[in-house]
RNA sequence: GGAGCCAUAGCUCAAUUGGUUAGAGCGCUGCCCUGUCACGGCAGAGGUUGCGGGUUCGAGCCCCGUUGGCUCCGCCA
């Protein structure tokens, strides 16, 4: 039921273990008929029969089904416990009739006659049922969080988190990797979230900041000759949320390695998920090396640089079969364009939804063709599709009889890579064509080091400001900066992105060049990161590191959709703990003792 | 900061086009039942339809606002 675990190696015969019970819920078996017995847990579940009573008593572990015999004096207290009312039994252990023997369960072969009880707990009726696990509303689960963590499936996913982050402690400390504790009272780092801010007492009008990583920390274990660190981390930062991603704070499995080229990296951290996902999953996973996918090539062919490479239809450019086309849509624009197999048959209405979805997603529309038996095209923008643009189309794409083609348009490529690139996903869901029992893993590398800045049109970092550009300084030297790119990298798995990595860039001169470019002086630079650039003046070694999440790993492990099904305490989208109310108003003691006042948003 | 979806009994849902006393299953309470394991049977309690306003002879249903939850954009790796 819950977790199934061996016969505890602690109880042997009918020595008890404690106060409360001589075994756990999963373990007793026809070995154990005879013995006497204790229990203890919740009432799971009941049933009357008048004469005799069956109750299901739950731990972590399991289940056992006592029997209360008729002629018990206590039988009508028994019956008449609430659910989830906890329990210590003495007891008999019996073999159940033949015919009763219950396969589903691993004592189902026994059951335990009680002599005895003791009510250790009391439950009133409850909020929400634990068992049946009936569907139940979000809000309602994380108020009575308590009560959900009982039920099997999240029992069990909590309980598959501890493994493994237990797996990945032995796994990295198997590699090599030491265990670090960094500050979680720090200062700004360079991630770029919003900070959490804490008052100082002793500082008045002072701050610490939560770290949003802590990445200053584990470079300069770096440079103190460390060689290799991991951490389990907490990561704070005041973003606002999405089914993968927590608000608030969140956990990284955070790894940094010295003397080492992004190879090498990728490397431990193929050796790591290949081991995870093959023990904690059955499921088919990408073999090592991971396919590398340089940043461009998936804005291009999968219109996001998380691709989720189940799904077996990619993007095209056709910007250059429309730049003179009398189409207004695309002429002179970026046009892409995804090749759907299958589909040329859908009804109207199935095209119709996909321009409703483009147009929830900031399109002007989602322009279509199908491919006909006779070769024709049909659908909307048919007209406007040469003989010379069509014979292109069907080549680049690949796309054969039946097909569907969909457009995008925009004057900014990237704006038109990203629309189809949703599309993309959006469409594989619909028709029901990515398989989930794969987990397919790529590496996106050469992320630019440099992007335009849409309001001020100059350069601006694209990423983690302390990764290294590729080129290093000669590239900031002589190269357009919006062409160099850096060593950055992310891992995907099935379209999630489960981290970003960089090898860092350890010489001071290359670091105020970048930042240089970027619009900063190097006073920004001494006054925001002294700390770590004075360390890089005393003799750095190179180094790099990756920073995997947690709670994605895990999301994916337990084959679930939302990040909340693996978090024990979550908060919700609008970052409050439903359970312990938080955030809170402070009291004028506390305010004042921090040297805060409250200075409300006016409401208009 | 913005968009969408949802909110009716403790839980899951229903309630015809805006029309009588808002129904059912699960749970709860009581009774019956000696082999069930989602036990079964009978009876009962349980509702300010999230909250505030409006339209209407009449609102669970229509309109406006608001609160909470979820999904998404922005934001965030």
């Amino acid at each position: 039921m819950l977790f199934t675990m061996g016969v505890c190696p602690f109880t042997v015969g009918l020595s008890l273990m404690s106060k409360y019970r001589s075994h756990r819920c999963n373990e007793l078996r026809k070995a154990n008929v005879d013995q006497e017995v204790r229990l203890a847990g919740w009432i799971h579940n009941k049933r009357d029969h008048g004469g005799v009573l069956f109750i299901d008593l739950r731990d972590h572990y399991g289940l056992t089904q006592i029997v209360v015999p008729p002629e018990l004096p206590f039988q009508s207290e028994l019956a008449h416990m609430t659910k989830e009312s906890v329990v210590s039994i003495v007891g008999t252990v019996k073999p159940r009739p033949e015919g009763s023997t219950n396969p589903n369960l691993p004592t189902g072969e026994i059951e335990v006659f009680v002599t005895q009880y003791e009510l250790l707990s009391k439950a009133e009726p409850l909020p929400m049922n634990v068992f049946p696990e009936d569907i139940t509303p979000e809000d309602t689960r994380l108020k009575y969080r308590f009560l959900d963590l009982r039920r099997s499936k999240i029992h069990k996913n909590i309980v598959l988190r501890s493994q493994i982050i237990a797996s990945m402690r032995r796994r990295m400390t198997e590699m090599g990797f030491n265990e670090f504790q960094t500050p979680i009272l720090t200062s700004s780092s360079p991630e770029g979230a919003r900070d959490f801010l804490v008052p100082s007492r002793l500082h008045p009008g002072e701050f610490y900041a939560l770290p949003q990583a802590p990445q200053q920390f584990k470079q300069l274990l770096m440079v103190s000759g460390f060689d290799r660190y991991f951490q389990i981390a907490p990561c704070f930062r005041d973003e606002d949320a999405r089914a993968d991603r927590s608000p608030g704070e969140f956990y990284q499995l955070d790894v940094e390695m010295s003397f080492v080229t992004q190879d090498e990296i990728f490397a431990a951290m193929e050796n790591l998920m290949t081991g995870l996902f093959t023990e904690f999953s059955t499921a088919q996973i990408t073999p090592a090396p991971f396919p590398r996918i340089p940043f461009a090539e998936a804005m291009l062919k999968y219109g996001s640089d998380k691709p989720d490479l189940r799904i077996p239809f990619t993007i095209s450019d056709a910007t250059d079969l429309f730049a003179q086309s009398e189409f207004k849509a695309f002429a002179g624009k970026t046009v892409r364009v995804l090749p759907v197999p299958d589909i040329a048959d859908k009804p109207r209405s199935f095209f119709d939804e996909l321009q409703e979805q483009a147009k929830l997603l900031g399109a002007v529309g989602l322009a279509w063709i199908t491919v006909q038996p006779d070769g024709s095209l049909k659908g909307p923008i048919a007209k406007f599709i040469t003989e010379e643009a069509k014979t292109q189309l069907l080549a680049r794409t690949g796309a054969k009889t039946g097909a569907a083609l969909f457009f995008s348009a925009d004057p900014v490529e990237l704006t038109a890579a990203k629309l189809l690139g949703d599309m993309r996903n959006y469409i594989a869901a619909k028709l029901d064509v990515i398989d989930p029992n794969v987990f397919k893993f790529c590496w996106i590398v050469d992320f630019p080091m440099f992007e335009k800045d849409l309001e001020t049109g100059k350069a601006a970092f694209s990423h983690n400001p302390f990764s290294m550009p590729q080129g290093g300084m000669d590239a900031l030297l002589n190269q357009d900066p919006l062409t160099i790119k850096a060593y950055q990298y992310d891992i995907v798995c099935n379209g999630i992105e489960l981290s970003s990595g960089a090898i860092r860039n350890h010489v001071p001169e290359i670091m105020y060049k970048a930042f240089e470019i970027a619009g900063y002086g190097p006073e920004v630079v001494d006054k925001k990161f002294g700390g770590m650039i004075n360390a890089f003046k005393c003799g750095a070694p190179p180094h790099g590191g990756i920073a995997p999440g947690v709670d994605r790993i895990v999301m994916l492990l337990a084959n679930e959709k939302t990040i909340r099904e693996v978090i024990a305490f979550p908060l919700t989208q609008n970052a409050r703990d439903l359970l312990m109310n938080a955030p809170a108003p402070a009291t004028e003691k506390q305010l004042r003792e921090v040297h805060v006042t409250i200075r409300k948003p006016i409401k208009i």
